[in-house]
DNA sequence: TGTCAATTATTGCTTTAACAACTAATACAT
DNA sequence: ATGTATTAGTTGTTAAAGCAATAATTGACA
């Protein structure tokens, strides 16, 4: 079943993480997010969506992420209700440090599996799943973004 | 991401079967397990390989399916260690009222994006991938069935 | 046959994340 | 301009699941 090897391969990718880098994978995921971000940093809404984490659960991993000096949390001047965070060196570093070693592991799961003439196929597959579930998330989005109604 | 659009689209998945059904999902996949074990019924160390949960995980998801009534515990006769988890007519009802409507998501997510010039490429590659993780799973099994050493 | 090892399940504790209620700040409408 | 609605984030509480330790059997072998 699918949902059977794919949670196994999660499981196992997000393991390695942890246990070599002392990264949850969300970590991981933010870090990347801020990597690509301008000036590398990102509201807490921004996060979770790239996350897909409620906006609590945002609080509370960027809580984590503090603490472990990953990430810093920088009040915007223009709207003071929001707060960004932001990379610190210590985060570059570590994402440095795992990129390597975890885009290693993610390509012998998944892409050393890949072959040439597979690939069209299974790419176009995976975007036409991909976008169709954006278009139901946007709806959805409401939902997540506060109590309905 | 591939991550995020799978972890979005098991959200919605899992979401309906909550709200429509009020199955969890893991209780969904254990029901369909069930059904195809012989006489109905399976041990917990068969129900935490097919799940991918921790011997504590099963015990306590077949504790609250018990208290809903889907499932039956019943302590082996040959060996007084194991115990059986069985499916309940009330078990196999909620199978039979969310299995059509469930499958009709899953295809509406994922197969009704499969071309049939596609499919021979995807679903190859998606055998390679599974099968190679399984080999990987051989070795942690022994991690996972009981503190390593 | 008796001791030591392995297997099966359960329980205590901790972590992660969701939901709901709340606070603070901004946007909008009249 | 002021009151209402929205939006951003935080906190309290609860549920799910992992790890470690434990109990209860069964297996192995010497």
């Amino acid at each position: 079943m699918f949902l059977y090897g794919y949670t196994s391969i999660m499981r196992t990718i997000d393991k390695h993480l942890q246990d070599d880098f002392g990264l949850m994978m969300t970590w991981y995921e933010i870090l990347i997010m801020l990597e690509h971000a301008p000036d590398n940093r990102l509201t807490h809404s921004a996060i979770g969506e790239g996350v897909i984490l409620t906006r609590s659960g945002v609080t509370r991993v960027i809580d984590r992420m503090v603490k472990e000096g990953l990430v810093a949390r920088e009040q915007s001047t223009e709207d003071r209700r929001r707060s960004y965070v932001k990379m610190t060196p210590n985060g570059r570093k570590a994402l440095d440090t795992a990129g390597p070693d975890h885009s290693q592991r993610v390509y012998d799961l998944f892409g050393k599996h890949l072959r040439a003439e597979e690939a069209p196929a299974v790419l176009s597959f995976l975007k036409r799943i991909l976008s169709d579930d954006d278009a139901e998330m946007a709806q959805k989005r409401v939902h997540w973004s506060g109590p309905a109604k």
